[in-house]
DNA sequence: GGTAGACCTGGACGC
DNA sequence: GCGTCCAGGTCTACC
């Protein structure tokens, strides 16, 4: 079945899947042909189904490999409403972006959303795969936490969705890291499951607290395997752009456009970005860098 | 509050 | 083929 959804504008499908590289990540995958974003997901219901979204006009079409009772279409809807950040408006950070050539193209381009995993707790578990590891190797342990612990998809075995915390939390360390090869990480991110699993953390909730930044990072920062940077990035996938995700890239660049290549530390990073106040986690983002 | 060392994997490199 | 070194954030112990 297939419906549409509208969006925001200005709105580009393909700027948000360009957005960072949570596309590479499975479940997620790119059409070769159409272009379109593919995601397999388990619905409350546990059914499992295979959705390619592609542009339409003033928002996105949403393609599911099943029919969908009312119940179901609803919560397919709602999911990728959150993913694609459809509801999501830029203007103020447009209307100071357009001040700064280094940032006068994320307005043409319709930059400023995050691709997002359905649940809070895919993205924590994802973050925490970024994190004291090569690209490469969170690709392969995003792939393998799908393929060894994710539900199969019934038309097509081989695509899984990514486990549920209740799927992860009846594992034990050993198989997160030999399985996931998820290394020291596998008890950070069981410790997670079991807690979101028993109801002792609604990271859920986190979506749409009124809670200052700050606040809610501290939260965040209670996630064990959860550090400034993770924190940081996962503060702009919730929509909070007060903190940078500052890692050894952002300490590069940053050197070497305002410091010609000299070692720093964060608080340059920080001191570079501060004047966009809560918009410095876009400006950073979407900052042209001389490669 | 700041700092050093350990954690784990995989790639690069030298032998 | 094997051993060593290194990069990548976070945690813990220690000062």
């Amino acid at each position: 079945m297939q419906f549409t959804l509208s969006a925001q504008p200005p709105f580009s499908l393909p700027a948000v899947v360009r957005s960072h590289g949570w596309a590479q990540l499975a479940p997620f995958g790119i059409e070769e042909d159409s272009g379109r974003l593919t995601y397999v997901v388990r619905l409350e219901s546990s059914r499992v189904v295979a959705l390619a979204i592609g542009e339409a006009p003033d928002g996105v079409s949403v393609e599911v490999d099943a029919e969908l009772d009312p119940l179901e279409q609803t919560e397919v809807g709602g999911m990728v409403s959150w993913m694609l950040g459809l509801d999501q408006e830029f203007d103020a950070f447009y209307a100071l972006a357009q001040e700064e050539p280094k940032l006068a193209r994320v307005v043409e381009r319709a930059q400023g959303r995050l691709l997002r995993s359905p649940t809070l707790f895919e993205d924590v578990v994802r973050t925490i795969s970024t994190t004291n590891t090569q690209w490469r190797a969170t690709i392969r342990m995003n792939a393998a936490l799908v393929d060894h612990f994710g539900a199969p998809l019934a038309a097509d075995p081989a695509r899984r969705a990514f486990p549920t915390p209740e799927q992860l939390a009846v594992l034990d360390e050993a198989a997160l890291r030999s399985e996931a090869r998820l290394g020291y990480r596998a008890p950070y991110v069981l410790e997670l499951a079991q807690a979101v699993a028993d109801g002792t953390l609604d990271l859920e909730a986190l979506k749409s607290t009124a809670m200052p930044t700050p606040q809610l990072r501290k939260r965040l920062l209670a996630i064990k395997g959860v550090g400034n940077y993770a924190a940081a990035n996962l503060l702009m996938i919730l929509g909070r752009y007060d903190f940078l995700p500052i890692d050894s890239w952002a300490l590069k660049m940053v050197s070497r456009e305002w410091h010609d290549g000299e070692q720093i530390g964060p608080a340059e990073v920080e001191a570079a970005f501060a004047r966009w106040g809560e918009w410095q986690g876009l400006a950073y983002w979407f900052w042209a860098w001389e490669e």
